[in-house]
RNA sequence: GGCGCUGUGGCCAAGUGGUUUAAGGCGAAGCUCUGCAAAAGCUUUAUUCGUCGGUUCGAAUCCGACCGGCGCCUCCA
């Protein structure tokens, strides 16, 4: 049974999909005029996992991800580049999904964009404003937020501490200083789309009220997104899907964390960002993943260099022993003793762990305990059968590569090295074991010194020995 | 001012009434292996959970006060 903490109730609660075993998630994604930074990618790779693990759990997810194509900053960035907002946007639309991707982020079952759901956006402003939740001043259409009675139901705000704190721009067209676009009269010179109100875009929080509902119908099972959106963004979502659609809109609503730098918010607009890409040149998706999934979605989290590398350091615990496994599977099957481990208890630990909202750091603790136990029966015994690799090999799979995406079986550490360097680097090996049996340390250790100057470092093992790579 | 989050070992971070005198990772120390080294593995590493009171047979966990940090209330994951 799994546990969710709902922002809506603030409370966890058992999970009950509306129709099991389909689960229906919508996810608020990016806007894209700039590339994503790390703290946006905390929240697309909590939310992978979220979804990862329901599918672990047997549910089928329909897994829907905005890409917001038109706002201020995209038709800003357009004017200061001289290129058509939509040249933009589809640039850095597909930066967006060329990291997510590499960030090992499965794809959205839909993307849907604004520009392509005109109709449905404005199908919605005009039943609001049929039913005069909404009011159009001169071509610019607003929500009465004074009419809906449950306004601040999610962010846990009243209307009048709300105006009573007014950091709010005074905007004349107004009726309520808390009141929001739904729909903006285009400026001259700007993209427009036609409508019973002229030409113009649709605001920020109608685009997702319209797209969740088109893809996952009036109500649906999750919304999850930055925390920075319960309040106006989530807020205002509510607002405009329940009057509009006069149905309970979403049943569980996550919130992700933010990134702290220097006791600070990571934000665009303090400019202590690292982009996503950035950080993906120095670590690796399983590095970034192992970061984030140390710590749960919801908390705040620390952000440096330092604790990535540590992330790093810890990975390398999961890769040695993967590379056991790989070099296991590389010769033949063996017959030979099959090991006490309780399979069983691990797989439960890790279960109980998801289960109660997604206890990542405690799931990663799990994985951990399992490496452990599992090194330390292949270091007491001489003569495992294959049987025995494979119970483990699956294990991680299912878990830290199925689910935490900090594993990835597919990958071979040599990377993209030619062939004939390989060899090569094999052939000094050869070289120097010689040297070595003839006691010829001196030669040995210069070998082993110069591959290390060029970034290959050598390990001798009892039988063997083995070169890694080294980034630095 | 309103609302919300948060303070656990050198660092990061789980745990939210007894099975925990507190998981896991990094770091540190010791050991094994080794010609040496590196790597790897193993072992050890918080009587203590911001402070002070209270509730309880029992509290890091509940309540109160205080101190500190952060966020939202304006675009923001």
């Amino acid at each position: 049974m799994i546990k969710i903490y709902n922002t809506l109730s603030k409370k966890k609660e058992e999970f009950k999909p509306i129709n099991p075993p389909n689960v229906n998630m919508y996810v608020c994604g990016p806007t894209v005029y700039d590339f994503f930074h790390i703290g946006n990618s905390r929240s697309f790779i909590m939310a992978d996992i979220i979804r990862r693990y329901l599918e672990y759990s047997g549910y089928k997810v329909k897994y829907v991800m905005n890409i917001t194509d038109i706002d201020d900053k995209i038709i800003r960035k357009s004017i200061e580049q001289n290129k058509p907002f939509k040249e933009i946007a589809d640039e850095y639309a597909g930066y967006f999904l060329e990291d997510s991707k590499k960030l090992k982020i499965k794809e959205a079952d839909v993307f849907p964009r604004p520009t392509e759901h005109m109709n449905s956006i404005i199908n919605l402003i005009k039943e609001l404003e049929e039913k005069s939740f909404a009011y159009n001043v001169d071509g610019n259409v607003f929500y009465d937020v004074s009419k809906f009675k449950e306004y601040g139901k999610l962010s846990g705000k009243n209307i009048e501490d709300l105006i009573s704190g007014a950091r709010i721009e005074i905007n004349k067209d107004k009726k309520n200083p808390l009141d929001f676009s739904l729909w903006k009269k285009a400026k001259e010179g700007e993209p427009y789309w036609e409508s019973p109100w002229g030409n113009g875009r649709p605001g920020w929080h109608v685009e997702c009220s319209a797209m969740s509902c088109a893809h996952l119908g009036n109500n649906f099972d999750i919304h999850a997104g930055g925390n920075d959106l319960i309040f106006p963004h989530h807020e205002n979502e509510i607002a405009q899907s329940e009057v509009a659609n006069g149905e309970h809109f979403v049943n569980y609503w996550l919130h992700f964390g933010f990134l702290i730098i220097n006791n600070q918010k990571m934000s665009k607009s303090l400019g202590n960002f690292f982009t996503a890409r950035d950080i993906l040149k120095i670590y690796s998706a399983e590095t970034i993943r192992l970061f984030f999934a140390q710590a749960h979605y919801s908390g705040p989290l620390n952000f440096n260099e330092e604790l990535l590398t540590a992330s790093q350091k810890g990975l390398e615990k999961l890769t040695n022993l993967q590379k056991k496994i790989d070099d296991e599977f590389s010769s033949e099957t063996r017959d030979g003793i099959m090991p006490k481990l309780d399979f069983n208890k691990y797989k439960t630990d890790f279960q109980t762990a998801m289960n109660d909202d997604f206890n990542t750091p405690q799931a990663v603790a799990v994985i951990f305990d399992f490496v452990k136990d599992a090194n330390k029966i292949i270091g007491e015994n001489t003569n495992i059968n294959s049987e025995f690799y494979s119970e483990i090999k699956n294990f991680l799979q299912t878990t830290a590569e199925g689910v935490l995406g900090i594993m990835d079986f597919t990958q071979k550490e040599e990377g993209d090295m030619a062939t004939k360097e390989k060899e090569l680097i094999e052939l000094l090996i050869k070289l120097r074991q010689n040297a070595k049996m003839e006691k010829n340390y001196a030669l040995a250790d210069k070998i082993r010194d110069e591959l290390k100057d060029i970034g290959i470092a050598l390990e001798d093992s009892k039988d063997k020995t083995t070169y890694k790579l080294k980034v630095n």
